[in-house]
Order: structure tokens, then C-alpha cells, then sequence
RNA sequence: CGCGGGGUGGAGCAGCCUGGUAGCUCGUUGGGCUCAUAACCCAAAGGUCAGAGGUUCAAAUCCUCUCCCCGCAACCA
């Protein structure tokens, strides 16, 4: 249980070359789950996310597009932040690193370090690519060539600024082992353990020459120099609390109570920033959260699978608060997890729709047809052992919660929220409200059931409100309550003593229509990354519930149709990407034309097989690089993740000649 | 001996650390109810807990071995 009045969460701050995708939205929904749920118990909640727009691939990235770095990142910026806003993310703060306060910051930070000694320069030599711009490690080079490019690699020798992290080995393990919760979940804090009990831990290279990184925060003792990219990123923590508050919080605020990160950067988050802070004479954060990775219909995320998770995408289709509750809901927070769109729809379907959906709607149903409208004040009782566990379980849910939420435990939270409204649908049931409804002797007794399944409605639409935020609202409005939940929440509004009667429902739309339909289709093995769409006319309006669009493809006219271009396409040679799984880089005849295709087909293909086939290819499709090799039009094949057989023909047919 | 995760009723998982005759969700089957979003409630069927050996009064749970699957890749939280 917390006993500070203040919560600081935080997010990493995304790199901003990466389109956002689940995994993104994944840690920053629990951070504001998080951060919704401390604002309503009273405690004063600062929720920074970010960028991180510094280093080697920004520069690239930025160079390839003909435009500064800057003029880059203001470009991609606003991706992460409008997605935020669909997922209705209630971060106090966004912080990109090449904000100016920040950059003086960090610099203030390393020359507070470089006086104090822990900064030094030295020489480091190491295999370097000079085509990727990088080292590499003895242990990554085997051949002596580049792991990612497998172009020769120069040993090259290059002055650097170190960090004496080495130093504090010891001082740190010993704070892990002091201190259960800031390293979770366990395992991950053993593995930490493990990794500082049984190698030494080197000093950091905290510095980049110019010559070979120029896109970065200068040091502020060597002005030929930026700063390592984690270093300036770490930073961040920090700095948003000097500028990005009406006045200087790093007082009221440091330690943060928890910075949420991928399973991926706990290392540089448990070793890296806690020795940055011993050595400032900082205390280090409270808990350090590695949650684990999605994979996606049990494979791997990847774009050349072409099963990128769009977070974009499943707003549209569902809901921000379908979309929210599902990944919260589906995996036990820090274990790793599989996402699947079938299996969103039977969650959403099952909790949402059959299960807190179901029960506001036959609960308001029943208040109008037999209480006119009123939620009316409870009468003697009807089942009392149902009804004393109702309230049993009612007054336990505001400290399970807490203990939940203080644990990260957002799975347990949600099924504690859930058996109860399983347990009002048996209430419901066994009291047989519209029995007592015929009765008019029975009338004080029907007026119990509606009561005491409507102050159970309130309860659960309070705690959910973290996760389905929007749904919440509708659900207090429908319910006839004025809840604001920007404001604290008193214990006994949400706790099942307040009274609750004489209210006038306002039933309106299903809080969730159940989902009918579930997602298939042949979808062409396209490696076409999925576009994102920022589409600012399908954001919910204000107050309105997010109305999730059944997934059945809408139907398109002939005209829709029609602007997809099919043409036959003959196969005149095929060979495999190199270090691709499945990747086949084609090369095809429409007949005067010549087109170069990347196909994901390599799996079910061997490239030798296919020349001289007939086939069929989208042919106005923008191209798209694929492995770095543009593809210039896309094969239609069946299947959906797995491809089992190509689209061709039975007859010969010219290459080139339209398909519809 | 590269590292890591995993193999539990049809599907997906929990339980394993701290041994005591197996639990959840979905699905299936039968029944109930009609307030509700074909929803809800009740009941049932279905597992030799990958395999073998060992420790023990007792093993899904501890130990040993074997087999199988997945990740360690290019949008990596």
C-alpha cells in the first residue's frame, strides 16, 4: 500500500523512427490505468511519456528524407501523440528529448558527473561497420563481418567518455536485495541478480564522436562529442520534473513510484539509470515494472510477417476501451502474451458486452418498466445470502483493488471486477425481479433487488473506470449518477455504503454491442506494411461511447473495386531474400513492363518452382521496401498468415492482361 | 553441451517456488428463465498434468534423463 500522497509513473520514452504498435500502447495503457486509478484514490499523479529522438537512426532516417533531424522528428512526433489521445491516455506531460530544458539538463547532469571524477576518457577499439555506422562486439563478430550487413569490418580505435558505472556493482546489488519491490516482477529481479553476481560490470561509454554522430546533446566538457543516446534518454525522468510542471517538482515528486518499461530495457534501466543516480547522489526509483512481449496469433510481431499489430486499427474496429481492456485483461501483467483478434472478440463479447453491458441493460430495463424510471430504495430482503455477499464482496473491491494496483496485478483487478458482476446476474436470476413485479405485495421486495443490483453497478463502474474510462462515464450517465472522475473519489461513494435511491435512470445504447462477426478473410500475402490511419473524423465525439464497428469487412461498390489494378504477371525469375524467412524477390513481365516484386511466400515456395508461372499481381499498389528491396506490387495468394496456394490460372494467358 | 520460454480435459491458460488425489475462461451437451446485447442462471461430459526413472506415507508440484514446440530477425514495448 502506498503511503506517499504522490505518484510519479512513467513510460519509456519511444524511440521516434518507430511507427507506433501494440507494444507501445501496451505500456502506456497500463501507465495510465495506473495513473487513473491513483488520481481517483486522492493521490497527486504525474504521468510522463515521451520520445527519445536523438541518435544514429534519426540522423539517417532524416539525412535519407533530405531534412534536418529536427524537422524529422516534429514529423513523426505528433503519430505517437495523436494515438495517445485515441487511447484516451491521461499523460500530464510529453517530453521529447530535444526540447531545449532538457538538453540543458542533461548537460548540467554530466558535467556534475565529469567534476566529480565519474566521467573519464579513454580509448576503446572495436570491430567497426562502416556501412551501418556501428560497432560491434567481439562476441557479435564471428567471421569478421558485419552480423547485419555481412560487409568486412574495420578494427578501429576511437576516444570516448566513460561512465565509472563499474564502480557501483556492489552497492547495487545490495540495494536490489534490500529492496523486494524495485526490480519486479521477481523474475526478472533474479535475472538482474544473477547478471551483477556473475560478470563484472564494465564502465559506459556515455559519449559519441561527432564525426560519426552528430545528431545528439553535446558535451558540455568536449564539445567534438554527443551524449550516448541512454544517457540522454535516462535523463528524462529527471528533467521533466524541472520544466514540464507549472514549477520545479523534483522534490515533491523523485523518487518515481514506478517506471514502466519492456522487458527488452530493464537492463538499462535496473543497471544503467541506478548507478547514473547513485552517482548524482539520487535515490532511485521506487520500482522498476518489466512487463512482458506480445506475440500475435502465437508468432513473433514482425513487419516482414506482416502481422504488426496497428493500435490505430484496433480503435477504430473496437473501441479505445475495448482495446484497452483486453490487453490488460487478457495476460497477467509482466508475463509474456499472445494477442489474437479472434480472441479480442470473444473478451470483448464475453466481459464487456454479455457481462457489464448485459447486466447495466437488464438492470435499467427493469428500473423503467417497474419502478418508472427510479432506482427505488431497498425494501426487505429477498435472498439474503445472495445479498450479504453482494455487499460482502462490494466493501472487500476498494481494497483488492488498491492491493491490485499497488502490485500491477491488472488481471487480477479486472476478474475481481468481473465476479461480481457474475454473482448480480445469479442474484438476478434467483430473485426473479419480474416474478415480484406481477405481485403487488411483492412490489418492497422487487425494489431491493433493482437497488441492490444498481449500488453493485456503481461500485463497478468506479473501479473500472481506470481501464474503460469513456465506458465508465456512459455508465454513471445511463445509471442516473454525477460522478466526476477527475475528482478524487470519497471511499463512500464507490463503497456500498452510500445510499443510492430516487434516482432517475437515463438508459441509453448498449455499452458494448456484442461482436458478431469474427475476423477472416483471404487477406493477399501482402508484405505491404499496414498503414496507419490517423483518421480524425472516426475519433469518438465527446461523451459519446465508442460504437465498435462489427469486423465483417463493410462491402465496397464496383467502383471500390475497380481502383484495384489485377494483372497477370509472368514469373521470369525468383530467388530468396538473403537472411529473410520467407521473403521471394521476384521478377515479373506484364508484357511491355518489368517489375520487381518481394512476395512472402518463401515458405510455401521454393523460387525455382515459380519462374515461368502465370500469376496474379496487384499492380497500382505503392511500392514498398521490404527488407531494404522495393516491391513493386503485391502477389495475391491464399491464406492469412500461412499461404497455401498461389492465385494462377488454368489457361495460358497473356502477362499483363487485366483481372477483375 | 549457446541462451531463454514452454508441453496440464476440444482451444487458451492457472497451479509447480512453500509436495497432499486438478482449477479458470472459451467451447460442447442437457435443463431453467424471459428483465437483458440469441443474453443470463443451473447442471453435466471431458484430463493416466509430454514420456521414463527416482525421492517420499504422498508428486502436475522436488531430482535425473529423454522427446517435442517456440523465441533469441530486419517497426522489438
Amino acid at each position: 500500500m502506498r503511503n506517499r500522497q504522490t505518484f510519479y509513473i512513467t513510460t519509456p520514452i519511444y524511440y521516434v523512427n518507430d511507427v507506433p504498435h501494440i507494444g507501445h500502447a501496451y505500456t502506456t495503457i497500463a501507465a495510465d490505468v495506473l495513473a487513473r486509478y491513483w488520481r481517483l484514490r486522492g493521490h497527486e499523479v504525474f504521468f510522463l511519456t515521451g520520445l527519445d529522438e536523438h541518435g544514429q537512426k534519426v540522423q539517417q532516417a532524416a539525412a535519407k528524407a533530405g531534412i534536418d533531424p529536427q524537422a524529422h522528428c516534429d514529423k513523426l512526433a505528433p503519430q505517437f501523440q495523436q494515438l495517445w489521445k485515441r487511447l484516451d491516455i491521461s499523460n500530464d506531460a510529453f517530453i521529447r528529448t530535444t526540447d531545449a530544458p532538457h538538453k540543458t539538463i542533461v548537460q548540467r547532469y554530466l558535467q556534475e558527473l565529469f567534476s566529480k571524477g565519474l566521467i573519464y576518457k579513454d580509448s576503446y577499439t572495436g570491430w567497426y561497420c562502416t556501412f551501418d555506422e556501428r560497432f560491434w562486439t567481439e562476441k557479435d563478430v564471428a567471421d569478421g563481418l558485419c552480423p547485419d550487413c555481412k560487409r568486412p569490418l574495420e578494427r578501429i580505435s576511437e576516444d570516448n567518455y566513460f561512465f565509472k558505472m563499474g564502480q557501483y556493482q556492489d552497492r547495487l546489488i545490495d540495494y536490489i536485495n534490500a529492496h523486494a519491490d524495485f526490480i519486479r516482477p521477481e523474475a526478472r529481479r533474479n535475472e538482474v541478480l544473477g547478471f551483477l553476481k556473475t560478470q563484472k560490470l564494465g564502465d559506459l561509454s556515455i559519449s559519441r564522436p561527432k564525426s560519426r554522430l552528430s545528431w545528439g546533446i553535446e558535451l558540455p566538457f568536449d564539445k567534438h562529442y554527443v551524449t550516448y543516446v541512454w544517457f540522454d534518454a535516462l535523463v528524462n525522468y529527471l528533467s521533466a520534473l524541472e520544466y514540464k510542471l507549472p514549477s520545479p517538482s523534483v522534490d515533491r515528486y523523485w523518487p518515481a513510484s514506478v517506471h514502466l518499461v519492456g522487458k527488452d530495457i530493464l537492463t538499462t534501466h535496473a543497471v544503467y539509470w541506478s548507478t547514473m543516480l547513485m552517482a548524482l547522489d539520487l535515490p532511485l526509483p521506487e520500482t522498476v515494472f518489466a512487463h512482458g512481449w506480445w506475440t500475435v496469433d502465437g508468432e513473433k510481431m514482425s513487419k516482414s510477417r506482416g502481422n504488426v499489430v496497428d493500435p490505430y486499427q484496433m480503435v477504430d474496429r473496437y473501441g479505445a476501451d475495448a482495446f484497452r481492456y483486453v490487453l490488460l485483461r487478457e495476460v497477467p501483467f509482466g508475463q509474456d502474451g499472445d494477442f489474437s483478434e479472434k480472441a479480442m472478440v470473444t473478451t470483448i463479447n464475453t466481459d464487456l458486452a454479455n457481462g457489464i453491458g448485459n447486466l447495466l441493460s437488464r438492470t435499467l430495463t427493469m428500473v423503467e418498466r417497474f419502478s418508472a424510471g427510479v432506482i427505488p430504495p431497498s425494501g426487505p430482503t429477498v435472498i439474503t445470502a445472495l445479498e450479504e455477499q453482494i455487499e460482502r464482496m462490494t466493501l472487500a473491491l476498494p481494497d483488492r483493488m488498491e492491493a491490485g494496483f499497488s502490485q500491477l496485478q491488472f488481471r487480477d483487478n479486472v476478474q475481481h471486477l468481473q465476479a461480481l458482476v457474475g454473482l448480480c446476474d445469479e442474484y438476478i436470476d434467483k430473485a426473479a425481479p419480474w416474478q415480484l413485479a406481477k405481485k403487488p405485495e411483492d412490489h418492497p421486495r422487487l425494489q431491493t433487488v433493482l437497488n441492490t443490483t444498481a449500488r453493485a453497478l456503481r461500485t463497478l463502474c468506479v473501479l473500472l473506470y481506470p481501464f474503460i474510462p469513456q465506458t465508465a462515464e456512459q455508465l454513471a450517465r445511463q445509471l442516473g449518477l454525477s460522478l466526476d472522475f477527475t475528482k478524487p473519489m470519497l471511499p463512500d461513494v464507490y463503497a456500498w455504503t452510500a445510499p443510492l435511491a430516487d434516482v432517475k435512470i437515463c438508459k441509453g445504447p448498449a455499452l458494448f454491442p456484442r461482436i458478431e462477426s469474427t475476423p477472416q478473410g483471404a487477406k493477399p500475402v501482402s508484405e505491404t506494411p499496414i498503414p496507419s490511419q490517423p483518421a480524425a473524423s472516426t475519433a469518438p465525439a465527446a461523451g459519446q461511447p465508442v460504437q465498435p464497428q462489427s469486423i465483417a469487412p463493410p462491402q465496397i461498390t464496383i467502383e471500390d473495386f475497380m481502383k484495384i489494378q489485377l494483372k497477370t504477371a509472368k514469373v521470369l525469375s525468383a530467388e530468396r531474400v538473403p537472411k529473410s524467412e520467407k521473403l521471394l524477390k521476384l521478377q515479373v513481365s506484364l508484357g511491355a513492363e518489368q517489375r520487381q516484386i518481394v512476395a512472402g511466400i518463401g515458405k510455401k515456395y521454393e523460387p525455382e518452382s515459380l519462374i515461368g508461372k502465370t500469376i496474379v499481381i496487384v499492380a497500382n499498389l505503392k511500392p514498398a521496401k521490404l527488407m531494404g528491396i522495393e516491391s513493386q506490387g503485391m502477389v495475391l495468394a491464399a491464406g492469412d498468415s500461412e499461404v497455401r496456394g498461389l492465385a494462377t490460372f488454368l489457361e495460358d494467358v497473356e502477362p499483363g492482361t487485366k483481372v477483375k
